[in-house]
DNA sequence: ACCCAATGTTGACACTGTGAACTTTGCCTT
DNA sequence: AAGGCAAAGTTCACAGTGTCAACATTGGGT
């Protein structure tokens, strides 16, 4: 029942999901329609209804996915880091997975998906948090529920990711070096030094 | 020629940028249609287009404004704060626009406009940037060329943007206090300390 | 072998952004 | 004051969208 006839039980669900993030990153604006998606997958737009409640669904979806992808490439990037660079390493991810992935990113925070109703995002999202805050705590070289852990979390968070807008914004664009690297250099210049 | 008979030589591009901003605020998703503003405004959709090359443009005037206000807040903010204490203000300035109009913030700094594009919006876009910049200058008592400041504004602008966010996208809304008050708890902390 | 539930399709509807052609209106020139 | 012209607004049309309701197909469990 897995790779059998043409569709019909097939992995449709997969397959939209898959399709769809290599969709968005084609897509010039940011947002993709159900139909196109549809089309490219080669079915029926109503098909979709069977595995998602609505267009947001979909959406959601999409960027549960992204944000398991996000977190990998966290968790690879802290592995991988010299003692005591995790954190530095781990805001660095985050901003070329924004670089890498615009339009997935934008969705994964945009105001398209109510974070409230979907469940396994909140769910995948504070597991984000979770890494995040730990990677704070080794760097601080204290216990993840020390005094202060919690608010210096919030407040890197807040800087890689207003970065990282910024970055997929143009905002960075009229200076001479590529806005990933502009971002890059705050993101460090922060990590170790004052704001 | 102001004010006289119905339209047709009214001011149908102000009214249109007004009655914008008010249904973006009262729109929960945060996106409008054209023929809706229409409507409402009591003209046909198609009249817009004398006045707006399309609906992009229409929206990039209404983003145009947002920074307009945006920056006489943060302007008055400075002016009644404590010398000292200009940066904070102006940061918290910030982090209330986002949070009393969330859906115009997100239109301003999104993707649906492509910033390169519109003229004005970069100028006034990067009008907030050299505001900024000053409240840092001053608030590190040196000059606005010296050494630092720029990337010092870049940081400080990217915490406070990705707090924004943040707030705006119910990452913060699982915790006790408001979201706004968190935000600014995280901002206040930062002006006076490491990060 | 058969039936049923899961999966996919067809047709339809209201809505959207936008182009082309037409109509109205008030100012400027004579 | 008359007239025309350009600016401003309307009508008609079209392709595309998300989504609902009814129908068709299919494969696996009894």
């Amino acid at each position: 029942m897995e790779r059998g006839s043409a569709y019909h039980h097939g992995n449709l669900r997969e397959t939209l999901i898959e399709e769809g993030i290599a969709l968005l990153a084609e897509s010039a604006g940011g947002d993709i329609s159900l139909r196109q998606l549809a089309r490219r997958v080669g079915v029926t737009a109503n098909a979709t209804y069977r595995h998602f409640a609505n267009k947001n669904a979909l959406l959601a979806a999409l960027a549960a996915e992204g944000f398991r992808r996000l977190q990998e490439g966290q968790g690879e990037a802290v592995r991988l880091a010299d003692p005591g660079q995790g954190l530095r390493e781990a805001g660095l991810a985050y901003l070329r997975f924004a670089w890498r992935h615009p339009a997935l990113f934008r969705l994964m925070f945009g105001p398209t998906l109510n974070h409230q109703g979907d469940e396994e995002l909140t769910r995948v999202a504070a597991a984000s948090f979770r890494a995040l805050r730990s990677a704070v705590a080794v760097a601080r070289g204290v216990d993840e529920e020390a005094a202060g852990v919690e608010g210096a979390t919030l407040r890197t968070w807040g800087l890689v990711h207003g970065l990282s807008h910024l970055m997929l914004d143009g905002q960075f664009g009229w200076r001479a070096e590529s806005p990933l690297a502009v971002a890059e250099q705050a993101l460090t210049d922060a990590v170790d030094g004052p704001l």
